[in-house]
DNA sequence: TTGAAAGCGCTAACAC
DNA sequence: GTGTTAGCGCTTTCAA
């Protein structure tokens, strides 16, 4: 590979020249300036961004942490700050942690080390989680990082969250409202700060009517779509059956429409459905479910955004955190109960 | 942000000393070694591998360039190399270049500069895309880079590729042999090769039966939801509906299922189904789609592994191309026709 | 065992 | 408009 020294030779400039030329950092007489482009086009030369770097002590790239890259909902949100990073002349990298705290502390550590311009976190971390020193040591150290989705316990920084209550409590006062007593729910992994935030929307929404929560219709998922299967082959065979079940993500919705369609039940004819998440559209294909659905790209987005705004020094002052309103879409899954076989 | 100097000074040592320590490179006497690791975690120092690349001229990353990051099979594809990254000591990063040409040239852009180790790359290049010598000049530059579900055209390098040719034709064999006749196709994007390669497997299981390829019963859509859907609709809709559709990919089967769904119709009852990738475990519920399917996390690790050993020489010499084939797995959607009332 | 110092490829301050 | 050069933070050779 070819350095800029070479180039300038070979232009029979100096290596500021070059330099200039690549980063219109000052004005080059025309004729200079094309003897620099011929000559990095005949060497096919690329400037080292890493020479750059250590020269400039910052880098334009922005860095995802993802704890689960094949859950559907994390690919929108690479989408959204992708393209709010490259509208901003930044590049987004990603990694996966696949829901471990060693390999998140592990690949934060690298890209800490690679002095990448910032990061956006959803971690792995659960909401109880002891292990947080070495995220607020970064941050101390100077790194801004933009929490995604997920907030890391007793740390503070900037965020975008969903306001997972609020959109679980809107679900099941919805599925009240039409006329369902007996509502179940499957949950997400108690370490999880979303899931629990779910749960406490289905709690809430239930204390508002006077309903008394039963342990027995709550069963614990761990956001896969087995274990929606399970959960709700479990509670259909429970002497007391539900008549509604609340999911908590859209993966172990998939789950329980497989589970209802085993039992050779229908919905909503014998059971109503809602849940967290809109795969419904894209990757299922009946019945329409009832859903939460989040604004993913348009959180990636924002977060992207947020944290380029900190890395320019555009954000000063104290953390900001952004809780965006989740949609309820009411589909045919939950028709009110009068009208099920109406 | 410290440096390597301020804790040389903290810890009463040369710079060089600190390195060792760091790096295991040469024996320190255990006390200054103790002095170093107080004076590194007092200072809340990480090394500074942007120094540490220009001055030994490579990095550890390996970058992988992906199409489409919604479409499941690719996050798979991900796992598979990161795993196989993480176990030899490298550092995986992904960027997603949304099926653009443009995009995916100043992503490769980016990643040359950076100088990373090696790419993966699954191209947005269309198969006769004439746009292919920023990656030749890439590869003369001495970058190693493995081709991975895609080849660019007339580019040689490494890659790992699915023999969709084969897969195709097995599937549509299988619907053969099962008594349907009238077999129709959702094909992908024209530019793709795997959608082309798909396609012809179709159109040799015909021409193997001696049962004549019919345009009207081939329709192209663009590997989305949206496409499989109206795909399907069409071809329901025909006078001459066929019996049988064979879908080149299952985001599209999946859209294929809604549309009979929409239509009142039921599979296999009214019309077999069989697909290329499987979806439905994870996502679908029902029925149960026969399948052509890749070892999508396999390929991942396998072209990382390639291109491991290229990089660090162990495979020397010309190109290999390793073609990895799919499995059929044979499920409900395309029982014998005979059968499909009985 | 340890330290001094050159140099990786680039940018930018300074001089002309 | 252009060139010279110090120095970004690290590794590694050479010398002790």
């Amino acid at each position: 590979m070819s350095t800029i020294i070479e180039v300038a030779k070979l232009a029979g400039v100096s290596t500021a020249t070059v330099s200039n030329v690549i980063r219109s950092t000052r004005v080059v007489s025309s004729r200079r300036t094309e003897r620099v482009r011929a000559a990095i086009k005949q060497l096919n030369y690329s400037p080292n961004e890493i020479a750059r770097s250590l020269k400039v002590r910052q880098t334009r790239i922005l860095a995802m942490v993802l704890p689960d890259i094949t859950n559907p909902f994390f690919p929108e949100l690479i989408r959204g700050a992708e393209d709010a990073a490259f509208a901003r002349g930044y590049f987004l990298v990603t990694a996966n942690t696949d829901e471990q705290v060693g390999r998140e502390r592990r690949i934060i550590e690298a890209f800490r080390s690679y002095r990448v311009g910032g990061i956006l976190l959803a971690t792995a971390q659960g909401r109880k989680g002891p292990d947080a020193d070495h995220i607020s040591a970064l941050i101390q150290g100077g790194m801004p990082v933009v929490c995604l989705d997920r907030t890391v316990p007793n740390v503070k920084t900037d965020a975008v969250l969903l306001d997972n209550t609020g959109g679980a409590r809107e679900c099941v006062r919805h599925l009240i409202k039409q006329g369902y007593s007996s509502i179940a729910m499957v949950s997400g992994p108690a370490h999880l700060q979303t899931a629990h935030e779910r749960f406490e929307g289905y709690r809430l929404a239930l204390e508002d009517a006077g309903i008394p929560v039963q342990q027995s219709l709550i069963i614990r998922g761990d956001f896969r779509f087995e274990s929606g299967y399970q959960a709700v082959i479990k509670l259909l065979k429970l002497k007391k059956r539900p008549d509604a079940i609340f999911v908590a993500n859209g993966v172990m919705a998939q789950g329980a429409l497989k589970a209802i369609d085993t039992l050779e039940l229908r919905c909503p004819e014998d059971l109503a459905l809602a849940t967290f998440d809109h795969l419904a559209s894209e990757y299922s294909h009946q019945p329409e479910l009832t859903s939460v659905v989040q604004p993913s790209y348009d959180m990636g987005s924002r977060a992207g955004g947020m944290l380029m705004d900190r890395i320019e020094g555009r954000l000063q002052g104290g953390y900001s955190v952004i809780r965006v309103a989740p949609t309820l879409i009411v589909r045919v899954s939950s028709v009110a109960k009068r009208n099920v076989n109406g």
